[in-house]
DNA sequence: TCTGGGGTCCTAGGACCC
DNA sequence: TCTGGGGTCCTAGGACCC
């Protein structure tokens, strides 16, 4: 894509508030309100006769979930995603409720996506409301540092989809992504590596991508709260604090430094199921409740990998107890599976390991170790049988553990 | 009033092999 | 004969991100 030395121009798109302002398309009249996403279990907003509707209130929730989006209305009231929802009610009882609409928000990730990919099409995906984007061959993009390109972006964006977003344009991914936030919502924030000093350093350190609670908690120990005390300090000193790897990182990092590629593909690690309980459920009282929700999870992760077409050869449970301590087990397979039987059974085998004396909060299960089906079967045996034909074959669901080779 | 669900990457110790 | 070193796999935990 670009060699050493050249010059990079990286994109970084945000979508402002995306989960709340998706929601905003479909109910125009909670424009300007607060609002939350997220709860969990059933509050849907009801239509009554007269065709206006009646929503649900932050107030009248209870349950364990957390926030995943805010208005921007809602922000001001310190209501912020990634907040238990029992907590945010304490806040802002008068907040508009409304449930997860994954499916609805992956449709307008899509069209976002592809908006953006008729403009730059060298593009990495960094979940449902993000996106790096490699500007530097896109035509004249060079010549005003990506200006022009930005503002189209933009355009293209609200025209696909009718939402406003925050684009970060720099030399690289880690700038970028700083750079989105500073004029957020709607914002166009062009940077160079001249900036640094009087838009990069003032930011807590917290800010960057990378590091979270517990380092940003650690330097600010040792005196380093914004991203200009890391740079000013020693690299050996942060070496000596935070290892070889992550100290040098932090020191890169502070001066802007990042040479990552924005990358266009990749491929699943591992695939999951998890869930939370009501109320916590304890292994033996609660034995029945807990067997079914667990087979269920194993039956849930077998779907998953045959609707992806992945086997998986290592699966793993984790579990959270009522202290919130998690732990994980995992069994690594003698041939990769998709079967929710054999994954059952791994999974069981992993339980089994597990001090159960502490109530749970949750469970999960975990098929790593992917291979593509595509890579598995084919070369099951030589020579090669003719395929069957699809109508023929068994249900996938069915099949028993893949041999590899 | 405790804190969702889906991921990635890193570290570190022990097993095992050469 | 009492002791090397490298490579890879497996497992567990934890930090971090969206």
């Amino acid at each position: 894509m670009y060699s050493l030395g050249e010059r990079r121009l990286i994109a970084h798109l945000d979508m402002d508030a995306f989960y709340a302002s998706v929601e905003l398309l479909r109910y125009p009249d909670l424009r300007g309100l607060p609002v939350v996403i997220g709860g969990g279990r059933r509050h849907q907003p009801e239509t009554l006769p007269d065709g206006s509707r009646r929503y649900f209130r932050l107030r009248d929730y209870t349950g364990r979930g957390v926030l995943t989006t805010s208005t921007y209305e809602a922000r001001a009231l310190g209501v912020f995603s990634a907040m238990g929802t029992m907590k945010a009610a304490q806040l802002a009882p008068g907040a508009i409720l409304l449930p997860v609409d994954f499916d609805e928000y992956r449709r307008y990730s899509r069209m976002f996506k592809a908006a953006v990919r008729e403009i730059a099409p060298h593009i990495e995906d960094r979940g449902i409301d993000e996106i790096y984007i490699d500007l530097s061959d896109v035509p004249g993009a060079l010549d005003d540092g990506g200006r022009a390109v930005g503002r189209w972006l933009k355009d293209a964006v609200r025209e696909a989809t009718g939402l406003s977003c925050s684009i970060g344009i720099t030399p690289n991914k880690l700038l970028s992504k700083l750079a989105s936030e500073l004029d957020k919502p709607d914002g166009l924030t062009l940077l160079g590596f001249e900036d640094i000093p009087a838009r990069i350093w003032p930011l807590a350190a917290r800010k960057v991508n990378g590091i979270g609670p517990k380092a940003s908690e650690k330097l600010a120990a040792l005196g380093l709260r914004t991203v200009g005390d890391i740079a000013a300090a020693q690299p050996d000193f942060l070496v000596r604090h935070f290892g070889a790897n992550y100290g040098r990182w932090l020191h890169d990092t502070a001066h802007g430094r990042d040479q990552r590629e924005v990358v266009t593909h990749s491929e699943p690690v591992s695939i999951s199921r998890e869930t939370t309980f009501e109320r916590d459920l304890h292994a033996v009282r609660d034995r029945a409740t807990l067997s079914g929700i667990f087979t269920e999870l194993c039956v849930e992760l077998a779907g998953d990998l045959a609707r992806k077409g992945y086997a998986s050869k290592t699966i793993g449970i984790k579990l959270r107890f009522d202290d919130f301590k998690s732990v994980t087990r995992d069994l690594t397979l003698p041939a990769h599976t998709m079967d929710a039987r054999t994954i059952r059974r791994a999974a069981g085998e992993c339980l089994k390991r597990v001090d159960l004396s502490r109530r749970l909060r949750l469970l999960g299960v975990r098929a790593g170790a992917l291979a593509r089906l595509t890579d598995l079967v084919a070369p099951i045996a030589a020579p090669e049988p003719p395929p069957p034909r699809a109508e023929e074959a068994a249900p996938l669901y069915e099949l028993p553990l893949f041999a590899q080779h």
